[in-house]
DNA sequence: TCTGGGGTCCTAGGACCC
DNA sequence: TCTGGGGTCCTAGGACCC
């Protein structure tokens, strides 16, 4: 299930007055250094595709209007959608925002027998009713028929590919269609001759292999095929969480990378104890004017959860990443990985006579923090300066 | 036409252990 | 003195998705 163009559909409800009156409309574009995350229908025609730099948007389509993206309005939607479809089926996977995965193997008995496309119907309708938000369903045996089958389904609409039928649905469509087939993979299997999944399905599976690699040569053979063993996987724990951002103007100065350094610390660590983990990896990312992407990360043996012990690591891996290379900076990143959940005891003193990066004080006052924050404001506490040490 | 922000997964090399 | 094979963990980079 697949939410149509979800960005431009709750920019709409969270204003309907402005941009719920525009039919060309751009969602994204935070400045003109920016790119576009979701174009309207309309806007579509004039050729505007989501990842567009804002820049050609406006060129390709001067009369649209480009807004910001809705954020929170866009989770808080996100999340009604999610509520509705584990009414209607037994596994749902969040893939990201706007696309969801549901098993509804073993409710055929429960449904009396109907055709999938009528519950996927029944599906549909009730999301809209209940959430004003238009889905497409794609339908069939496998994963990545599923999931090609709701670009045929789209707008709001329902397409079901029927069992047996998987290898000619997929037959009809380039390789570029296939989701995992991106511009580089492209370009490799445009060198064998081959550009639509019929013709990569008359290719025997060894030859595939010897091409591309055991790997991708037999994940290949099967997709060109509809065949994808993947489940849908109900449990999905966050791996990483990162917050990044592109400067209005190169930054050159280091106490100026800093300061945006310890926002993105604060910001990561906030969702960080709002989600009740720790991490034991932090990695910094810089992306300097020239577009060349760098980036730096430190493991350490226990997992964090302050903003200032993120900080800390950040700020050691941002300094080696300007020593070896000092030139002015696009973008500035920080990421938490290695998740653990965070435990209530303090752990022995493993590591006594060495510095630790957080203690259980720190802890308590970052927690502290976050709840004088939740009721008065992100604004309410803020950092005032860069500090050095635990406790301080 | 210069290229966002949030993610996941894979690869390859090196360190280290048995 | 030189040397195997298997495993795990870490790091950096890249491809890809929405």
């Amino acid at each position: 299930m697949d939410c149509d163009s979800f960005f431009v559909q709750v920019a709409r409800l969270a204003d309907p007055e402005g941009a719920g009156r525009e039919p060309l409309l751009l969602v994204g574009g935070r400045s003109d250094r920016g790119v576009i995350t979701s174009a309207s229908y309309a806007a579509r025609e004039y050729g505007v595709r989501s990842g567009m730099p804002t820049r050609r948007a406006r060129r390709l389509c001067p009369d649209a209007v480009v807004v910001p993206v809705p954020r929170g309005a866009c989770v808080e939607r996100s999340r009604a959608v999610r509520t509705v479809l584990d009414e209607l089926s037994p596994v749902v996977q969040a893939a990201s925002i706007d696309e969801f995965y549901l098993d509804l193997t073993g409710t055929e008995r429960l449904f009396r027998g109907e055709e999938l496309a009528v519950t996927a119907d029944r599906i549909r309708r009730v999301v809209r009713e209940r959430t004003e938000v238009a889905v497409s369903l794609g339908g069939g045996t496998q994963r990545v028929v599923a999931k090609v089958a709701t670009r045929l389904a789209k707008p709001d609409g329902v397409h079901v590919v029927p069992p047996g039928g998987e290898a000619a649905f997929m037959a009809q469509f380039r390789l570029e269609q296939l989701p995992g087939i991106g511009p580089a993979f492209l370009e490799r299997l445009k060198r064998k001759g081959l550009a639509t999944c019929a013709e990569a399905a008359a290719v025997e599976r060894e030859w595939l292999a010897r091409w591309f690699g055991p790997h991708r040569g037999a994940w290949l053979w099967e997709r060109v095929r509809g065949m994808d063993a993947s489940e849908v996987d109900a449990r999905e724990r966050r791996k990483s969480i990162s917050s990044e951002r592109t400067f209005f103007a190169d930054i050159d100065d280091d106490d100026e990378l800093e300061r945006r350094l310890l926002q993105l610390s604060c910001s990561v660590g906030g969702q960080l104890r709002a989600k009740q983990l720790r991490a034991r990896t932090v990695t910094v990312r810089l992306r300097d004017h020239d577009y060349r992407t760098r980036q730096a990360g430190s493991t350490q043996p226990e997992g964090v959860e302050t903003d200032h012990a993120i900080f800390r690591v950040a700020a050691s891996l941002l300094h080696s990443l300007r020593h070896r290379r000092r030139t002015p900076a696009r973008l500035l990143g920080v990421g938490v990985s290695n998740l653990v959940r965070q435990v209530s005891a303090e752990q022995l003193e493993f590591l006594a006579g060495e510095e630790k990066l957080e203690t259980e004080r720190d802890r308590t006052v970052a927690r502290a923090v976050d709840r004088i924050r939740d009721r008065y404001g992100r604004e309410a506490l803020r950092p005032g300066r860069v500090l050095d040490g635990p406790g301080e």
